[in-house]
DNA sequence: ACGGTAGTGCGTATGCCCTACGCAGTAACC
DNA sequence: GGTTACTGCGTAGGGCATACGCACTACCGT
């Protein structure tokens, strides 16, 4: 874990990040001393996330990435500081910019819902984002990017901004937890080599075992057994936007001041 | 990572469960052929626990538990199947079960109230067990009997089974979600060695340099940064019943029909 | 033109980690 | 008393991150 020293080789604006993160911000020129770089961060920083996306961050090693790219082990650390500034620098790369507000979304529920759904692509698209301790809050240009873009979706609620960066955290918090439970999922599948179903069947098959043997005990759950409501996995985008409705629902009874 | 084969050493009943599992399960007596063990499950997770509580997950290794036991590295393989088994050992034990519902916490939402609190205060007295990665499914005893508790508490609500396991995993992925930041805090803590405070003093400071050279590009949270929004870290229970004020205010909306 | 120097790639080495395998010892059963 | 199942654990193999220092390169100032 560990943030480390953060600060390393003498940052140039007192931002206290690491090497890799003020190159992110435009915050360091190429010294034009020494011999030109036979790598760049870009490639490093790309080479990791395709192999997070093709193996998960586990496979993610200094070794795989340097192999990947014909280059020795210890020359990322030329560009990169420790490995979690390679990982700081993937997430950011990986979820980029909020993409441009439709008009569509206009209203604050509307565009809290463009938000959340917008977020929920990125993680789909790399399932493996959610699998990296985060280790510091964000402070690289995309994750404030899209507290900037949250922060003007709320714009027309009303609320102030306390309760601006309340509700974007309950929403934020939601679209992560959601995709986590299916990058979860996603990993035990390549964990065990078997389709998503699959999963939820055997699951349901253990939870049989398991409770049949005092099923007084577990009343509601042996219900739940009968019924199938286990052995389904989750529907996907039907379960995603029921809890959005809800949590925006609860979000709405605060707007419109009924609480 | 990886939940491995799950199943190992023949599973007595067809649970797929690893060798622990099955021993918390009650599921497996002792042979009573070679010599007595001198170890015990419980002693190994208690041992595993007390030092995830102390010096956070990383710091539970096979080889760390083994000599904190004074025993070799390899003697709990014969306990434990793998690393991960250990730590659902860990997680299971840590959770425990839930405790008997109070009067107070009658009807749906006074119970849901209930529910989510308590398992919040399990997390915040494990904060490691938000590190742990989830690599299956609920499957420990601990587990099922929180699931069956939520869905005693929802009984009253009139909401059908397929939806009451919605509105659990929507409670109980936001309790997991606000009790995650705090470990991340916690984390950040550690790492830098430093009081919570000054970990969020240290970030508006950053985030302050970072935004100051565009302050255009950023004018939210810049806004922010202005009124100290950012300094604080969150007051804690009141932030945390807040956002679950807004869910259990949407689930309300779906128990009443006004949706 | 030429040394100084900062920056480069990378080999080596340290110290962790998990865990497969197999051996020797032990205690109950037949 | 032999069989057998189970115990503890030593050894070893294959990862991992990264500190350190060496050889080399290309620019800068003179």
């Amino acid at each position: 874990m560990a943030a480390g020293k953060g600060e390393g080789a003498g940052g140039d604006a007192g931002t206290g990040l690491s090497a890799g993160l003020e190159t992110a911000w435009g915050l360091r020129e190429r010294p034009s001393k020494g011999p030109r770089p036979g790598l760049s961060l870009d490639r490093i920083v790309d080479t990791g996330i395709r192999i997070a996306a093709a193996e998960g961050i586990d496979a993610v090693s200094m070794g795989r990435v340097a192999k990947e790219l014909g280059v020795s082990t210890m020359s990322l650390y030329r560009y990169v500081s420790a490995k979690d500034d390679l990982y700081v620098l993937m997430q950011d790369a990986a979820a980029g910019a909020p993409p441009p507000r439709p008009a569509s979304a206009a209203g604050w529920r509307a565009g809290l819902e463009w938000w959340a759904r917008e977020q929920r692509a990125v993680f789909r698209r790399n399932l493996w984002l959610l699998r990296i301790p985060i280790s510091s809050p964000p402070a690289s240009p995309g994750s404030l990017e899209w507290m900037e873009r949250g922060l003007e979706v709320l714009d027309g609620s009303g609320l102030d901004d306390g309760r601006k960066i309340s509700v974007m955290m309950l929403v934020g918090g939601y679209v992560r937890n959601e995709v986590s439970l299916m990058a979860d999922l996603d990993a035990a599948m390549r964990a065990q080599g078997v389709a998503p179903d699959e999963v939820m069947r055997r699951y349901a098959r253990t939870v049989d075992a398991l409770t049949s043997a005092d099923p007084g005990r577990f009343p509601g759950v042996r219900r739940l057994l009968g019924a199938g409501v286990l052995d389904v996995p989750d529907a996907d985008d039907a379960e995603f936007e029921f809890g959005l409705g809800r949590v925006l629902d609860g979000v709405a009874v605060l707007v419109e001041g009924r609480g």
